[in-house]
DNA sequence: GTATATTAGTCCCACATGGAACCAATAACA
DNA sequence: TGTTATTGGTTCCATGTGGGACTAATATAC
């Protein structure tokens, strides 16, 4: 790609980004009529798509199934595939087959509830655990090194903010306006 | 479904999270080993999923397409798929796929570069500047109402601290550890 | 108690997705 | 000026995805 000399990056801020995703990236997540949310997704999709990926690669755990196991580590009680469907947002049947699929690779143990036996109780294996405590640590890396450029308040910052927004979803989740 | 007055809901401003998305939700949004970036995914998807499902009955457009209408809304040049692809972070063949439809309903044109006989060169129609005039408002009215909860201020700094992480995401994208 | 409604989960199928091979045009180079 | 490498796109195909119908179990209503 002869590099363009004359295109003077408007923010020097970006020039990495220009050069990884282009001038239009670095334009659009400068600004747009929907920046906020833009920039949001952009750094959502840049950390879940090659994470997701080297799961795949690495453990052979879709991310439904990675989504599984971690809704379980983080779980007290019997949960069950419609739990993991509600907190992710990923439709049942999608779950379904993760749930099937981790079962066949025994990392996940499923048992019929004594009290309400329409409900599967999940649980994780040991193995299932072992899988997890190998696939944890990269995203925890991941996320640190996403939050790397920001210092310790400004982080703290940041994660209240997307509290806040996160607690405020339900208003505007099933709205499409 | 019983609710369940005996599980105290840890924290009051979850309470409609535990109520549209499940206990766990709430749970996992309050902590968990990767709470910031969990944060930020659960907004996303939550914010992205209905929005393009309601693009795709509303007005027939898919993610992908949506995406190449709203990128070349933001350029100043001729685009090519390639740009689309590189700032979206979607495969090519996936926005070849966009760029076919985009132009079977008349809403972009595709000529090719004098210069370089192997671009081939987008540029809205006024059909589809008008397509994305109906889609960019609903957008625009959802980003709004997800940043209802923050403040002016606050808004200011989450779109600074999206932006610092943004602009380092080159440094960690290709490198799932 | 029987009928109906609801909830949990699975199955089927049409479609979108994305990797890989492929084609065309151009750039780089001997 | 061939020859090779690179770049922009498309096509092929295996797979993942999600809507909708279906089954099973339970809750609710009469």
């Amino acid at each position: 790609m002869p590099k363009d000399d004359r295109q003077p990056d408007v923010d020097p801020a970006l020039a990495d980004v220009a050069a990884r995703f282009g001038p239009l990236a670095a334009q659009m997540l400068r600004d747009n009529p929907v920046r906020d949310v833009w920039r949001l997704s952009f750094v959502a999709n840049v950390f879940t798509g090659p994470l997701y990926k080297a799961f795949e690669e690495g453990e052979g755990v879709s991310r439904g199934e990675f989504l599984v196991l971690f809704c379980l580590s983080q779980a007290t009680d019997g949960l069950t595939a419609q739990d993991v469907c509600l907190a992710t947002g990923r439709p049942k049947n999608s779950i379904s087959r993760a749930v099937t699929g981790l079962i066949q690779k025994s990392l996940i143990r499923r048992s019929v509830s004594a009290a309400d036996r329409r409900r599967k109780e999940l649980a994780m294996t040991p193995q299932g655990r072992a899988v997890l405590d190998r696939l944890l640590p990269q995203t925890s890396a991941r996320e640190s090194a996403m939050l790397a450029p920001l210092s310790g308040a400004e982080r703290a910052t940041l994660s209240a903010l997307l509290m806040k927004i996160a607690a405020g979803a339900p208003a505007w989740a099933d709205d499409p306006e």
